[in-house]
DNA sequence: GGGAGCATGTAACGGGTTACATGATTGG
DNA sequence: CCAATCATGTAACCCGTTACATGCTCCC
């Protein structure tokens, strides 16, 4: 076994990564971003951030991936102690986390870009629907896209403002584009939809 | 129960849709271009078409959906006889079939799109790896980007032919586009990280 | 003869979701 | 005081995947 918790040789540590999942990957990636933080903290970040160009874990899975992590030896958490009962179990990551992440981050080829578009699947069987609701539902969507552009251009700005985050600010920013291109690629398609 | 296979009255029809998981829509909406298919052709379908701006559901989901739809008599099936054994099922929707997909068409709302941009994951969690493999990992997938560019370029083409595939040739013109948007902005991005 | 493609199916597994349950704290 | 937010956790469920198994047909 790998990863028991306890101190971990060279050889083990150069041999194999544990295969895990992408969220456990991303809650990972999280605390890594230093201090410590509660699986709602952990949540709302990703909400925040992961969201805009990997997806948002449900709130039961972060606590179950936080878990995963710590038995794992890649986080530890601790109990804060307030005065009364409000009891927030804190995690951070471990150097075997630090460690681990980085090799990740180096070694392990990304997977495959997913991308699961409703509105496109809707125009391919298009013959089937009646194409005025469609061109409806392609405008409310390029709306929503312009939305998020703007919040995630919000959330970049935030983010500059600590040299820290250089890389979570220029993904946000990647993220901005992203939503704006998609935006002007509803409108080529309304208009090549008219021809 | 609203989908037994049998006759279903007017009141029924137009009652409530069955909730289906996207994958049996999908499925539906490849039966929906006409002809009968068998299970193999509508994994050649979804690997051509669907996976360009959806994703490609695999083998052995394929079947239990075409056995779903059946079950719920949107699809029928019969058994090719040729000669010998060589037993080949085809699929073909009916006109309940027709009837659903058309209401799913224009009523059901389209569920958000997903991203799941391993990438952008790791441009943001950057700052534990190192950069220049990172920049290898970038300019790789830009490539790639272009490459999935031509195969829908080819593939909207071949559609072009047929009007009766109108609106697939269009998503897949769509799909063109988005992969060079996608790697202009990765060249936009290898910039960005230079600055 | 043998490999590539055609064709279908089962079984185990797990990742992740929704729904439910509970309770403390804070601010208007 | 009540609602919103903070905070955590369990249980049921199922979608979809991988791996495995089988056998035909066509063509070199």
């Amino acid at each position: 076994m790998l990863f028991h918790g306890g101190q971990v040789s060279a050889d083990e540590v150069t041999s194999e990564l544990p295969e895990l999942p992408a969220t456990s990957w991303a809650v990972l990636g999280i605390l890594s971003f230093d201090s410590e933080l509660s699986g709602y903290d952990v949540k709302r970040w990703a909400d925040q951030s992961l969201a805009f160009f990997y997806w948002a874990p449900s709130q039961s899975q972060i606590y179950t991936e936080l878990r995963r992590l710590e038995r794992l030896g890649l986080a530890t958490s601790r109990v804060e102690q307030t005065h009364a009962a409000k009891s927030r179990r804190l995690y951070s990551i471990t150097s075997l986390g630090r460690r681990v992440i980085r090799r990740w981050a180096d070694e392990v080829p990304p997977e495959p870009v997913v991308l699961k578009h409703s509105h496109i699947l809707r125009l391919w069987a298009a013959h089937n629907g009646d194409l005025d609701r469609l061109r409806a539902s392609l405008r409310a969507y390029r709306d929503q896209a312009l939305r998020t552009a703007d919040a995630a251009e919000a959330h970049a700005r935030g983010a500059q403002r600590e040299s820290a985050w250089r890389f979570s600010g220029i993904a946000l920013e990647w993220s901005e584009r992203f939503s704006r291109d998609e935006a002007a690629r509803i409108d080529w398609l309304l208009e090549r939809l008219d021809a």
